[in-house]
RNA sequence: GGCGGAGUGGCCGAGUGGCUUAGGCAAGGGCCUGCAAAGCCCUGUACACGGGUUCGAUUCCCGUCUCCGCCUCCA
C-alpha cells in the first residue's frame, strides 16, 4: 500500500504522487501573529509535521513552507491598543510561534515567509489578473472578478448564489462576492506601493504568491485548518488558477480543538494557551495527546482526556527506557506493519499508537521473561515508530533541565544511590520499617523508587 | 437559508456488512513482589432514536432528535 490522502477538493482519499519525484512539496497556512499561540494553532502544526516526518520517512525530500501573516486588519488594532508598533507586534507574536512549535517538536519549516516580505510577488501576481482580465482597481483596492472564473466554489462545495453576503458593498466594487486583494492604504496606516496606488496586502493573495515563489507553479499539498476552506482557500485557487498556475494538488484540513463543545478562539474567550499548558504537562505529553485522535476529528479538550494521554505515553516511556537501562542504548529500529499500514491510511496516526502500544506490551513480556534481544528489537522498532510522530521517548528535545544539567545531576545521583544502598541493607536486614520510611522520604522530596529484578531504580516524579 | 462534519462501552478514542481483543485510561480478579510500584494474564459494560435494504447492519439507504464547524477575522 501506498500514501493515501484525503483532498478536500475531490472529497476521497486519493494515492499521494509528487509533481517531482522524489520531492514532496507542503504549504501550510500558518499563524496570523496577532497573539499567543494555544492548542488549536499548535494542533495544525503538529499535524502537518507528522505528516512531513512520514513523507521524509518515505525517502522523499520535502519542503515545506509554512507562511507568517505579519500584517492585518487585527495586528494593526491590537498593536494599536498596546500603543506599540504593529512591526513589532507581529515580530513579538511571531516569536511566540516559533518557540511553541520548536517546544512542541515540529521540525522547523523550510521557510517561513512573511507576507510583509513579498509585496513584489504579490504585485507581480495582480498584474497577470488584472492583464486576464480576473481583477480590477477601483478607489485604491484592487479586488478579484468571482465571476470572471467558472470554478469558483468548486473546492469548498459552496454555491456562490448561496453565498452570505458578509462584506460591505466598498466604492467601486463590481460584485459584491468579489474579494479584495490588495487594501488602499488609510491615512497612518502602513503602506507599500503599487501602479494602483500605495496600500497593504489582502489575507488571500499573499498566500497563493508565497506558495507559488517557494514552491512552484504547480506543488504537492496545501494545508490548514477547516476553517479556511472558504473563503481562504477558496479564494486562493481561484486567484492562482485564474492567473494561470495550476496550484495545489491535494488540499488537506485539519479539525478543531473545542472545549465545552466550542471551537477555541480568542472571541469566545475559552483558549488555552501553549505556555499555560507546558506548564501543566511535558511538551511530549501535549504532543501525544493532540496527535492521537485523527486529523480530521475534532478534539474535545479536557483535563481528564489529557491527563490519560499523560498516563499511555508514560507506559511507552517507561518501556523504551527500562529496555536501554537493563541492555544498553537501542537505536531506532523497523516499523511494525500495522503502523506502516495505518499511516498510508491517510495518516490515521491512532491506529498508529494501536501498533506502537502493542509492541510495548510485547516488549515488555520479552523484558520480563528475559529475551533481551526480542525487548531490545521492540524497542528499536518503537524508538522508529514514535520517531515518526514525533514522539521518541529518547529523543533530546524531550530531555529535562536537570539530565542535561551533568553536574546537577551527578551530585543528585550521589545523594540518592547513599540513600538506596541504606535502604537495600535494611531491607537484608529485614527491617522493612527503616526501608520504607527512607523509600517514604525520598518521595517526599520528589524521588520515587521502584525495586526491580535489576535491584532499586529511581525516578524523579513528575509536577 | 446554503455547504459540511459528528453522535461507539465508566472516560478518551479508532474501526468494520457476519468476532476487531482496536489502542489507551479507569474498575474488578489473578501472577509477580517483604510491601509498594512497574510489568504480564483474565474480566465486564457499546455502537443516539425510528424505519428500510440484506440471510445478516454499529457499519449501507431514508427519516427524526441532538451537537459542532464554515458561509465575516480565525489553525
Amino acid at each position: 500500500m501506498t500514501l493515501h490522502l484525503y483532498d478536500t477538493a475531490t472529497r476521497s482519499q486519493r494515492e499521494f504522487h509528487p509533481v517531482r519525484s522524489g520531492t514532496a512539496s507542503i504549504y501550510v497556512c500558518g499563524a496570523t501573529v496577532q497573539g499567543i499561540p494555544h492548542i488549536g494553532h499548535v494542533r495544525s502544526g503538529m499535524n502537518f509535521d507528522v505528516l512531513r516526518r512520514w513523507l521524509s520517512h518515505g525517502g522523499l525530500d520535502v519542503r515545506l513552507v509554512r507562511n507568517v501573516t505579519d500584517i492585518d486588519d487585527k495586528i494593526l488594532t491590537k498593536a494599536g491598543d498596546a500603543g506599540r508598533p504593529w512591526w513589532e507586534w507581529a515580530a513579538t507574536h511571531e516569536r511566540a510561534f516559533e518557540d511553541a512549535y520548536a517546544a512542541l517538536g515540529c521540525l522547523p519549516a523550510s521557510i517561513a515567509p512573511r507576507a510583509t516580505g513579498h509585496v513584489t510577488q504579490m504585485v507581480e501576481l495582480m498584474q497577470r489578473l488584472i492583464d486576464g482580465g480576473h481583477a480590477y482597481a477601483a478607489a485604491g483596492d484592487v479586488y478579484f472578478s468571482v465571476s470572471s472564473f467558472p470554478g469558483y466554489g468548486e473546492l469548498s462545495g459552496q454555491r456562490l448564489d448561496e453565498v452570505k453576503q458578509g462584506e460591505t458593498a466598498a466604492e467601486g466594487k463590481r460584485d459584491p462576492r468579489d474579494f479584495t486583494l490588495w487594501k488602499g492604504a488609510k491615512p497612518g496606516e502602513p503602506a507599500w506601493p503599487t501602479p494602483w496606488g500605495a496600500g497593504r496586502p489582502g489575507w488571500h493573495l499573499e498566500c497563493s504568491a508565497m506558495a507559488t515563489t517557494y514552491l512552484g507553479a504547480e506543488f504537492d499539498i496545501h494545508g490548514g485548518g477547516e476553517d479556511l476552506k472558504f473563503p481562504h482557500h477558496e479564494n486562493e485557487r481561484a486567484q492562482s488558477n485564474a492567473a494561470g498556475d495550476p496550484f495545489a494538488r491535494y488540499w488537506l484540513h485539519n479539525a478543531w480543538v473545542t472545549m465545552s463543545g466550542e471551537k477555541m478562539s480568542k472571541s469566545l474567550g475559552n483558549v488555552v494557551s501553549i505556555p499555560e499548558m507546558l506548564k501543566l504537562v511535558r511538551a511530549v505529553e501535549l504532543r501525544y495527546y493532540l496527535i492521537g485522535p485523527h486529523y480530521r476529528s475534532n478534539v474535545e479538550y479536557s483535563r481528564p482526556a489529557l491527563d490519560d494521554a499523560v498516563a499511555a505515553y508514560h507506559r511507552i516511556e517507561s518501556f523504551v527506557r527500562r529496555v536501554v537501562q537493563r541492555t544498553g542504548a537501542v537505536e531506532p529500529g523497523v516499523l511494525c506493519a500495522d503502523f506502516v499500514a495505518a499511516m498510508d491510511d491517510d495518516l490515521a496516526t491512532s491506529a498508529a499508537l494501536a501498533a506502537v502500544h502493542t509492541t510495548v506490551r510485547e516488549g515488555n513480556t520479552a523484558l520480563d521473561s528475559g529475551d533481551e534481544t526480542a525487548a531490545r528489537g521492540a524497542a528499536a522498532s518503537v524508538r522508529a515508530m514514535t520517531g515518526v510522530l514525533g514522539l521518541d521517548p529518547l529523543d533530546e528535545l524531550w530531555a529535562d533541565d536537570l539530565s542535561a544539567d551533568a553536574g546537577l545531576r551527578t551530585a543528585l545521583s550521589a545523594l540518592v544511590e547513599h540513600q538506596l544502598k541504606q535502604r537495600t541493607l535494611a531491607r537484608e536486614a529485614r527491617d522493612f520499617a527503616l526501608a520504607d520510611e527512607l523509600r517514604d522520604r525520598l518521595l517526599a522530596a520528589g524521588i520515587a523508587v521502584e525495586d526491580t529484578s535489576d535491584g532499586p531504580q529511581w525516578t524523579i516524579k513528575e509536577s
